[in-house]
DNA sequence: ATGAGGGCATAAGCTGAAGTTATGAGTGAC
DNA sequence: GTCACTCATAACTTCAGCTTATGCCCTCAT
């Protein structure tokens, strides 16, 4: 009777290999093919095939002599392990430009943010468009990054903020949102009526520490209102403050890139505010008078019309 | 000079066991809490930490006799990596769904599309909610959505249509739109003004099979324009079609759901149709007159607000 | 018909990654 | 000074997963 610590994550999902490899037979049509694709031999396929529906518990591939077809249940299944496949080659994109620190033909500088929630993806484009551009990326506040393009050290930088730092060029690539979320059981997630921005700026929340971009606009726009109150934690980290608002501490203000996934999952919600714009740009800058050239102009040009531009 | 195969991306990702460990450890700042947390001794966790830093190339974490916290580069890396376990615990509630067929408190059918897209999100939230509900999910078309349910063969329904198959009762629970894409390098990219419905209807596209809810609503929308061209492809998923308008085989017309990642990595861009309504109802059904009780509601209440209303 | 070729499965053997236990050393609290 | 906590290192063990070698099945071309 074992109280038995519960069973990891990886102990219930497939590895990566075995995820990349059944994507890749419902792509090719045969077992022998993606092994090959994969540079292993078709027996070591076959096993992993094998021991991944051992593992799920379900039928994933029709092996017939002429080929191997995805069943119902493993059409669904490979969509869904192209989710974490797809995260998978984010990371590694990110990872990547983290490591090449020097001699790297792009040096870009990102605020904490971006560098979070769209440099992987950007990334992740970028090598699909000029394979073999190699890419490296720091990440610090709007004066760092300022201070590192002003100082050539980087090529590229992007920044969260209301208007260019000073010495620099740059357009507006996207826009980013800040919105009040609670967990689903807080008060204020049953109101009918939006917030006041009076009585958002009157109650103690979960917030980032001062400097960070984050708070200086929330700040920004709740001085007309009363001011800011007192925070209820003030923490160094957007996680840290989204994992305080999930686990019930209070409500907190977050950059929309930042709670999606907590939205979709219904781990946070949304709680309207009456009346108060919590909008910023998001802007990719450069040392004036040096509009980017070569690879830093194929990765802006990556950057203008996605994702962030949809609110 | 073996031109050797490219390596493949499990080798260049740490796996699951890894990056849940990372995550546990920015948690709660030291590596042998983690390591209990997840069931192993410390020197694993220690180990394990030590390889996936030699496989970046990055220190992740700063060790000190009082405990460790993450390093700048490893912060960005771990958020990085919750982006990979939520991907795999999508996969594993969708899996587990999948796995219990009978005896399950919960038996759900679902179209496909919402059961590849939504459902997966869903069950992560009804486990956060009601752990312990064993949860069946089967996929089909409206009308097997409709004869289980009328055969009681399942407890709830989804299904994206114009309207309630007879027999049911149901809620809409979100909507879907439908997107006219393209490959970035496809003439229709660099357009200014927008297409016209006539012009989309004359084109040969690359769709789904007929009978699929995508097509119907497709055919539906451009009867009024002269009806639609012999398609240039007719695949049976939706993954196939996308696969092939990326790869360039021509336009497709998708739902908004399936190609969300595929827009911000600039695999494919939306094309802008004039005045052509492609939206759908996203409805939850069941038995008419048998209003969900049980898990049945507890999931229906789950559905109600989150992702798919933003549009 | 019959052989060639592609597809998959099974069996036997090997290897290495990753775990365990056991231990030591640094740091801070009392 | 000792206890409680951190982490690192070393030696040993185990087992998952690979490879090679084979055999069967099916289809298609000769």
């Amino acid at each position: 009777m074992s109280d038995s610590l519960p069973v990891p994550l990886a102990h219930r999902v497939p590895d990566l290999a075995a995820l990349e490899l059944l994507l890749a037979v419902a792509r090719l049509g045969s077992l022998g093919r993606a092994a090959r694709e994969l540079g292993i031999t078709q027996p070591a396929a076959s096993g992993r095939v094998r021991s991944m529906e051992r593992l799920l518990g379900v039928a994933l591939v029709e092996r017939s002599p002429r080929g191997s077809r995805l069943t119902d249940a493993g059409v669904l299944v490979t969509d869904w392990a192209r989710r974490i496949v797809e995260a998978a080659e984010a990371f590694d994109a990110g990872a990547q430009a983290l490591r090449s620190r020097r001699d790297s033909r792009l040096r870009v500088v990102a605020s904490m943010t971006i560098a979070e929630y769209l440099m992987p993806t950007w990334l992740v484009a970028l090598r699909a468009e000029r394979p073999g551009t190699a890419v490296s990326l720091l990440a610090g506040n709007s004066a760092a990054v300022a201070e590192r393009l002003r100082a050539g050290e980087a090529d590229l930088g992007f920044v969260e903020g209301l208007q260019v730092p000073p010495g620099l060029d740059g357009v507006v690539v996207g826009r980013d949102r800040l919105m009040v979320v609670a967990a689903p059981g807080h008060p204020w997630a049953r109101r009918r009526a939006p917030l006041e921005p009076g009585e958002l700026a009157a109650t103690p929340l979960v917030l980032r520490e001062r400097g960070s971009g984050t708070r200086q606009v929330l700040d920004a726009a709740l001085a007309a209102h009363g001011g800011l109150a007192e925070p209820l934690l003030e923490l160094a980290s957007t996680t840290a403050a989204k994992a305080a608002a999930v686990g019930g501490a209070g409500p907190s203000v977050l950059s929309e890139l930042a709670v999606g996934e907590e939205l979709a999952a219904r781990r946070l919600v949304e709680i309207p505010v009456a009346d108060l714009e919590l909008r910023r740009d998001l802007r990719a800058v450069w040392p004036a008078g040096h509009y980017p050239a070569g690879p830093a102009r194929d990765l802006l040009g990556l950057t203008w019309s996605p994702a962030g531009q949809r609110a």
